[in-house]
DNA sequence: TTCGACACATATTC
DNA sequence: TGAATATGTGTCGA
């Protein structure tokens, strides 16, 4: 990939970006705290808030497969896909790294630059298919992950808030019409946004943390499906995050590599001030990355700020900068474009850097002096249509859930859920501008729309949201956006210096502070939250035997098992409402399409 | 070495 | 203010 980086398209699109967006993130951000907007802002800002910050991983420019017209054939479509991961996300060393057991959130839309607002919405329209036109009656977005430089496709999980005691999904497509807009809005009314919460990784990058390995690196990447009269869903357009990296392992033990390389001091492990947290800025000493007040931001939105702040402006917690941040705000937008000269054989498709040791420029932005494999135009948001939702399969939101069946066919491979899940190896992404290879990858789609294949994906999907039900809350109110209620809490703590064992100071919940010691960690490097060094105790030591003070629900076990009980005699108290972007991903739509096209 | 499961800690919301 | 909830993360065992 060597172009985009300029584009004029995708840079005239920051104009579209609120202005204020420190603000703008810091208050919505895609999560309850656009609850407390739509309650009418009562609530004082909260940590969460004041802890938005703007970087997380970019997408590459996107790649539009086919020709998409409107249905007198006088408007040619342009496609361009944007997505941003709003949370979960950090820069370790220069990489975008999150922990697989952590939550990352992505958020997606298109739009159509030909269409004003008044225009969408975008369907029906037409597709040049194999030379023919067909009619697209709607399209479809679904989110996967993949090896970069490879076909394995890495598998994503969705859980409910119950993690391990909930259900899990693999993202799913969802309806979605163009016109979205991923511009931090001050509440979650951006329309036609479809938002993935509670995403996880299955499976960690190969080697991370080992400096001495070939750094594995994995992609996430949004596809755009145009949905046919024959309910054939035909990938028409995608787009491929920069190269992650996600760790498999607790925070603490990076921490502890990361305090013995100096080139890893952007990592900062918290209690240190390395050069990246003295300096706010997540880049070590080294020439080939700008300082923290340049432009080189990744995110659009705060590109148009004139990236004229620092990068971590929100820091409040410590002088010495957390390193780690991504913190549940918004990240990076990129919108998809053109299909000239963009190859997306995964083999080849420079969607992200081939040399795992050096990073061609800023991690943070793909503008700039950077090689092209970073460049990332500013992206040219959706249209904000007056009305309108967005749908968001958040497990605790099946809203967008296919739940009847009917044209859908998402049901199986977390990537491509066309193919069978159990055949990940076999889910071959040809994402190249080769008619051959693209016909035969749609012809993969098209096949595997119908069928028992799909049949049986279907009832799996139904069992799922059966499941979901039990787990899911389904919001009392407005079946659309706006709806104060039922928004499910969103957190940005701060993982604190916890105790040491060695110290005496083990966690009394810890089953290893009973017989064993565990080793004093600074601050635990979750790229999503952290858990600010307790103003109060940075360092505790607790009884071994809980007390209420320290077991305010009755400790781990007797906690946890509340909390499931909760969760199913309390539902409405878990989601259900407004996200930052886009309607609820945490209530149920008994008719997600139905509302989508209302 | 990786990952699932269990459990604790704590921020946030109600 | 306390309970409930959500989620980061330490630890153990497979």
């Amino acid at each position: 990939m060597d172009e985009q980086a300029g584009s004029p398209d995708m840079a005239t699109g920051s104009d579209r970006i609120a202005g204020d967006n420190i603000a703008a993130y810091a208050s919505s951000a895609h999560s309850p705290t656009s609850e407390s907007m739509l309650n009418g802002g009562s609530r004082n800002r909260k940590r969460s808030e004041v802890f938005a910050t703007h970087e997380s991983p970019f997408f590459f420019p996107g790649h539009q497969l086919y020709n998409v017209m409107s249905m007198d054939r006088s408007t040619n479509y342009t496609l361009k896909l944007a997505a941003k991961i709003d949370r979960g996300f950090f820069l370790a060393s220069n990489d975008w790294t999150c922990y697989r057991r952590n939550y990352f959130q992505l958020s997606t839309c298109f739009y159509i630059p030909e269409l004003d607002t008044a225009q969408q919405p975008d369907t029906p329209c037409l597709l040049e298919y194999n030379g023919e036109l067909v009619q697209v009656n709607r399209f479809l977005v679904c989110i996967g992950a993949q090896i970069q430089h490879g076909d394995k496709a890495i598998e994503l999980v969705q859980h409910t808030p119950k993690r391990d005691k909930g259900p899990q999904i693999t993202p799913k497509r969802m309806p979605v019409r163009a016109g979205g807009d991923l511009s931090p809005g001050p509440t979650g009314l951006q329309p036609y946004v479809v938002t993935y919460e509670r995403v996880q990784f299955k499976t960690a990058t190969a080697n991370n943390g080992k400096r001495r390995a070939a750094q594995q690196y994995y992609q996430v990447h949004v596809d755009l499906f145009a949905e046919t009269d024959t309910g054939a869903q035909i990938l028409v357009a995608n787009i491929f995050s920069a190269p992650l990296v996600v760790r498999g392992r607790s925070p603490g033990h990076y921490a502890d590599n990361e305090e013995e390389d100096a080139t890893a001091a952007a990592v900062g492990a918290g209690t240190s001030s390395g050069p990246g947290t003295s300096s706010s800025t997540p880049y070590p000493s080294d020439e080939r990355y700008p300082p923290a007040s340049s432009s080189y931001r990744n995110d659009s939105i705060s590109s148009s700020n004139g990236g004229d702040y620092s990068y971590y402006p929100n820091y409040g917690y410590n002088s010495s900068s957390y390193p780690y941040q991504s913190l549940g705000s918004a990240s990076h937008m990129a919108a998809q474009d053109y299909r000239e000269d963009y190859h997306y054989n995964n083999s080849n498709n420079n969607n992200g850097r081939h040399d795992s040791e050096s990073y061609p420029g800023s991690p943070l932005s793909p503008t700039g002096p950077h090689p092209h494999a970073y460049m990332t135009p500013q992206v040219q948001h959706g249209f904000s249509p007056a009305a309108s939702g967005a749908a968001s399969p958040d497990m605790n939101s099946p809203s967008g859930f296919p739940e009847n069946g009917g044209h859908y066919q998402q049901y199986g491979s977390p990537t491509y859920p066309q193919y069978p899940q159990q055949h990940p190896q076999d889910q071959h992404h040809h994402y190249s501008q080769d008619g051959q290879q693209q016909q035969q990858l749609n012809g993969q789609y098209d096949s595997y729309n119908g069928g028992q294949q799909y049949d049986q994906d279907t009832q799996d999907h139904a069992s799922q949201l059966a499941a979901l039900r039990i787990h899911s809350p389904t919001s009392p109110s407005s079946p659309f956006i706006g709806s104060p209620t039922g928004t499910t809490p969103r957190r940005q703590s701060f993982s604190s210096a916890l105790s040491s064992k060695k110290a005496g100071s083990g966690s009394a919940g810890d089953r290893s502070s009973i017989g064993s010691t565990r080793k004093t960690r600074s601050i635990s490097m979750s790229g999503i939250t952290k858990r600010a060094p307790s103003k109060t105790r940075t360092s505790r030591t607790v009884p071994a035997t809980p007390t209420k003070e320290h077991y305010p629900n009755g400790g781990g076990a007797l906690g946890s098992i509340g909390g499931v009980l909760g969760g199913i005699g309390g539902l409405g108290g878990i989601g259900g409402g407004i996200k930052g972007l886009g309607i609820s991903s945490d209530r149920i739509l008994e008719n997600p399409m139905e509302e989508l096209q209302s």
